[in-house]
This record gives C-alpha cells, structure tokens and sequence, in this order.
DNA sequence: CCCCTTTTTGATGGCATCTTTACGGGGCAG
DNA sequence: CTGCCCCGTAAAGATGCCATCAAAAAGGGG
C-alpha cells in the first residue's frame, strides 16, 4: 500500500459531487479530507494542513471566498475554486482573493485531477527548478519524497518533509519562523519556535555532514531559517 | 519610472487575438514578446527569458504543445495555454506536458489578466542577484537577506538588516537621523543617535572596502547618512 | 489491545545580538 | 588656545534566542 500521495482538502455542499470529487482524488491514491460547510472548511484547513485544497464558492454558511482568504493568512497553499458561478467577474474576485485555479462546474474529473497534479507540482517545486536537491553529502527529491545520504535512503516524517520543502521552495533565502509554522504546523501554532529547533536538529543530525557545524540549514537568528543547496551547474 | 512589471510572452498566430492580447498586457504595464508561430515562440521564450509564457495551441509549423515541453526542459516558467480546444483530453495532455493553466476560447480579458497576475505570484522567485546592491566588492541582497564581500557571504544581524534597508529604500539620498532610528529602533529610540554610530561602523567594517575612507556609507554630519550604490546599469 | 512511530512538552546551558558605557579625535567659535 | 559638539572606535554587561538532552503524550497499524 503506497503511502499516500497528498492530503487534499474538499468543501463543498453537494454530497453527490463532494463523493464524486473524493473517490476520484482517492483513487489517485490521495488521501481527501471533507467538509460539508465554510466552518468546517476553515477548520479543517487548519487542522489537517492539506497539500492542495478544493473549494465551492456556493456554501450554505459562508461565502468560500472567504474560507479562501482565511487560508490565505497563513498559508500559501494551492487553492482550487469549483463553482457553478461562471461570470467573469466571480473568477477575478476568487483569484484575487488567493485562488489559484478556477473550475466551473459541470466540469469533467480528468481536468479536475490534472489541474491537480499541476497544482501539486506547484506546492513541491523548489526555487532551483529541479525536483531533486543536493546537500553536500545528501539528497531530497521532494517530489518522490525520498531522501538520502552517502547513497543510502534516509527516513523523513511527513513534518520534516513538510518542513524540508517549504525552505526548499525558498532556496537560498531566509524563511522567517511565522512562515514556517504557519505552513508546517498551522496557524494555531505561529508562536512555537520550539517546534522549529526540534525538528531542525532532527534534520540537521540526518542530512548535515556534520550535524554541529551545520552548512545547509542555517539559522538567521532572530529571523528564521534558510536552505543553502549547492548549485547543480 | 514605469518600469515594465513583468516580461511576457505571447505565442498566438491569429493576427487580431494577439493584438487584442498583447494591449491588454501592455495596458498593465507589462512588457510584451510576440510570437506568430511555435518555432519563433520557443527562440524568443529562450532569448527573452519572460517570466510568464502564454501559448496558443493551434499554431501554423508546430503543435503549441512542443514549444511548452522545450520550455519546460530549461525553465519552470509559468505557462498558460490559450487555446480553441475545449476537449478534456487536449487539456489533460497540455497540463501533463508542463502547462499551468488553460483557457479556452473565447474567453474574456479581465480572467486572463487575472490569470497571469496569479501565474506571477507563482513566479515570484526574484533570483537571487536580481534585487541585490552592488556597492564594490560587495553585494546586498536584501529579499534573501544575504550579503557578500568579495564573493565569500558576509553574515548581518536583524538589526544591521533592517538599517541597509531604510538606506537602501531611499539610495543616493540622505536619510536623516531621526528617520532612521525611528524606522530601524522604533519611535522610542529617537534621541539615540549613537545606536546610529556603532552599526554604522559595524557595516562599514562588513561590507566597505576601505572601512577607514568609507565609499558607500557615506556620513551627512549634523543631519543622517546616505547610501551610495553602484549602478547596476 | 498493544506496540511502534511521531508529535508535543519541559528544562538547562551556551551563545549571538543588542544595549550600555567609556574614550579619542577633528572641526569650529569664542 | 581652549572648550564644545559631533562622529568614530572599542569593549564589557544583559537579555533573549537557540541548541541540546530527556521524556511524556498522542496517533496509527497490526
């Protein structure tokens, strides 16, 4: 049984397209987390921390723009509109609120599935370009998730991919500690720096050639962190 | 200063689409690549370096979807598919071939505009030397935090960070004392202009050539400093 | 139901950064 | 010449952040 491909997260009223939606996400080998309404919506965004999330516009309780806009102060995952609202002008106020694909229903599950992967792609895609990173003695391919060093496969928890992989989309730059929580723990989660320093030693004693003179993951003090990959020119 | 906001790349052959495309671009103070067929779409794409592609798939010579995959196997560019086939499958083979979006025609302006401005918040990857100062043998980079001198990194606290900020923001001018330590120390540090002497010395030492005849940090006595950059022309 | 993995919490020592204090030097006016 | 003001230089103390060790709590699979 492959581990699952991705967390995704669906809000949308409709039974019958939510199960529609779902067991076609899960045959992907995804795992799906539902919600029926806005408030669960926004909830369980918070909670499971999905790697794409799936959102009607037409909730019974709240407008998913606004379920939109909630992810968006914490995080910048991808985010899909599934609407029966086609002007154009619904489109360009969903986009400006955070959305980043838009379908409108009816719509065909391939394209959904797709639109998917490329969203996907999108979330696991490092600054360098390449789905493979290089690390001195180690490698991550965040793609395939997998990780090695000195050739051998090393074992990341899913937090410490999550973690690798938003300070790999940012290669090279500082990622300040909210940023990070936010993506990795959650908004619930923004003022445990302890989290970070935990797992970025777990990191540091698997990946670092020498985990006390770390030369990849570095600490801007007061600031956050920062992935340095060596240039694969 | 209206600076072109984005570079963007416009393969379509049909004369009156481009055109309508292309000002619509232009009106948002985008600079725009023209391309009426696939083999010049995929020289300009390479020539040009835009930081979105929008490419037609009916094109006269090549299948759009070839100049996607020879862009795709040098760049992550953003990518959107503007295209006439509204099957599913020709938009699951265009996504799988390296696309980021798809819009059929006839489509309207105003959801392509905002389209793309979401295709740039992806491409958001300013590479790194692209905001960066130069000042001699130095170089700020300061959407990476990162400094170097002499090619070797140069590591800056918060607070020296934070300094080279405010002078950078208003390079070649002078910014007064009382400026700076409000922007840099807060409203409550007005008076303590030494704050301003020690870090000014700090980065003098850091990043100035002749820290003793400093060149770029240059002092404003009686009224603040100034920040000399070279340009970058 | 139990065991293993993963996540979260707690406590301690060390270090980087920031702040504070102190002294030397040059320009200018009296 | 001398005192004042402003700037540069140096170094020590305080604070808060970070690394590390240790271990309990929660979750998941067999």
């Amino acid at each position: 049984m492959p581990e699952a491909r991705a967390t995704i997260l669906v809000v949308e009223d409709d039974p019958e397209i939510r199960r529609f939606v779902c067991s076609a996400l899960a045959a992907e080998g995804h795992k799906v987390v539902e919600s029926a309404n806005a408030r669960r919506g926004a909830i369980d965004a918070t909670t499971h921390r999905p790697d794409v999330a799936i959102v009607d516009l037409g909730l019974p309780d709240f407008d998913g723009l606004e379920v939109i806009r909630g992810i968006r102060r914490w995080s910048p995952m991808p985010v899909i509109v599934l609407s029966a609202r086609s002007r154009e002008h619904a489109k360009i106020e969903a986009f400006d609120a955070g959305a980043d694909d838009y379908v409108t229903k009816p719509f065909g599950v391939g394209e959904l599935l797709a639109r998917v992967r490329v969203a996907l792609r999108h979330a696991v895609r490092p600054a360098s370009g390449e789905g493979a990173l290089r690390l001195g003695p180690s490698t991550i391919d965040l793609v395939a998730r997998r990780a090695t060093r000195d050739g051998a496969e090393v074992h990341l928890t899913p937090t410490e991919f999550r973690l690798v992989g938003c300070l790999a989309k940012h290669a090279g730059m500082v990622v300040s500690h909210k940023q990070l929580l936010g993506e990795v723990w959650g908004p619930t989660h923004l003022a445990d720096t302890h989290y970070l320093r935990i797992y970025m030693k777990q990191l540091r004693d698997k990946l670092e050639a020498d985990p006390l003179r770390p030369r990849h993951f570095i600490t801007e003090t007061g600031v956050g962190y920062r992935l340095l990959a060596d240039d694969p020119a």
